[in-house]
DNA sequence: CTTGGAAAGTCAACAAGGCTGACATAAACT
DNA sequence: AGTTTATGTCAGCCTTGTTGACTTTCCAAG
């Protein structure tokens, strides 16, 4: 089912794939540019918008859902939030229940903030989308979704519930 | 011509702009973790994998060459060139007509590893397009394009001639 | 033939943001 | 009462990025 099922997938070849990693390594440069030159101008990383964009997607998950999404450890993420926090960008509330767990929030500074971020990551998106047309958009989420761990993959797929 | 030439693009809700943030997040993940871990054998990381990629694509690029592509500060690739070439995995060698120059190639054990990184890396990139199909492809790779800076758009296009 | 400037390399210092390991505390669970 | 879980924190290390200053080499133009 491989040796002459992939009729136009025989296009595979090492060039193309040389090609397409080229292209996920350059775009991923862009994807991250304007953000960064917004945080440079706060102070922040791209840790802290990593942070302030997954806190703003779940408003109150915690800190090891957290950790779960980010993928570093507990010791990585702490200094970001702690900052965050002191900053007064991010409100950690003690969970009802389980008064163990900080339920994370972002204030009205750091939805600003959040915002400005988002806005500018979008702008690009929207452009490369529109300049793609939509039939490239759909390709192109199938492909990043194939491209990714499939423990990540359900993850993603939870948030997008 | 934009204002309704969108019919289908419409559908570029927030949600939607936001799902492709965090796919391009999730998937750049799992397009370097493979790599990663073989580097981590080596003792190397990432900075030394750009390298060796674009020195076997373009074998004999100069150091002022490779620093455009990367986009990093000439302190920063030479700690990594340094490194690579002690190890013996590249050679710089003088060049002919302007002698400043240093032309960079892999020697046998530089094209091994690369071969190894580049194994792991295009068989996840193989196993996606394959998952998602050749018109998914397509799509992806005219999004990824339309995502790039402008000017990086136009070394990766002279790249791929 | 001198001099300006480009290409390359080096040293030092610093920061972000990963990591490990060890340890503390509070709360929940058994 | 004892164990496990969630979180935080201290200390230290590594990679990889940065800036700034300086040197060496060497081409090319005056």
């Amino acid at each position: 089912m491989d040796g002459q099922g992939g009729e136009k997938l025989l296009f595979l070849t090492d060039e193309q794939l040389r090609q397409g990693i080229e292209a996920m390594f350059f775009a991923y440069r862009g994807f991250t540019s304007d953000p960064d030159r917004i945080l440079d101008q706060h102070g922040y990383g791209r840790a802290h918008h990593r942070a302030l964009h997954f806190i703003n997607r779940s408003p109150g998950t915690t800190v090891t859902n957290l950790l779960a999404i980010l993928g570093v450890t507990k010791q990585s993420l702490n200094r970001v939030l702690r900052t965050l926090i002191a900053d007064g960008l991010v409100e950690g509330r003690v969970g009802a229940q389980d008064r163990r767990e900080r339920h994370l929030h972002l204030t009205a500074a750091g939805v600003a903030l959040e915002s400005q971020l988002s806005d500018a990551q979008q702008a690009r998106m929207r452009q490369a989308y529109r300049q793609a047309g939509p039939e490239a958009v759909a390709g192109f989420r199938r492909v990043l979704e194939a491209m990714m761990e499939p423990e990540i993959r359900r993850q993603y797929a939870r948030l997008a519930e």
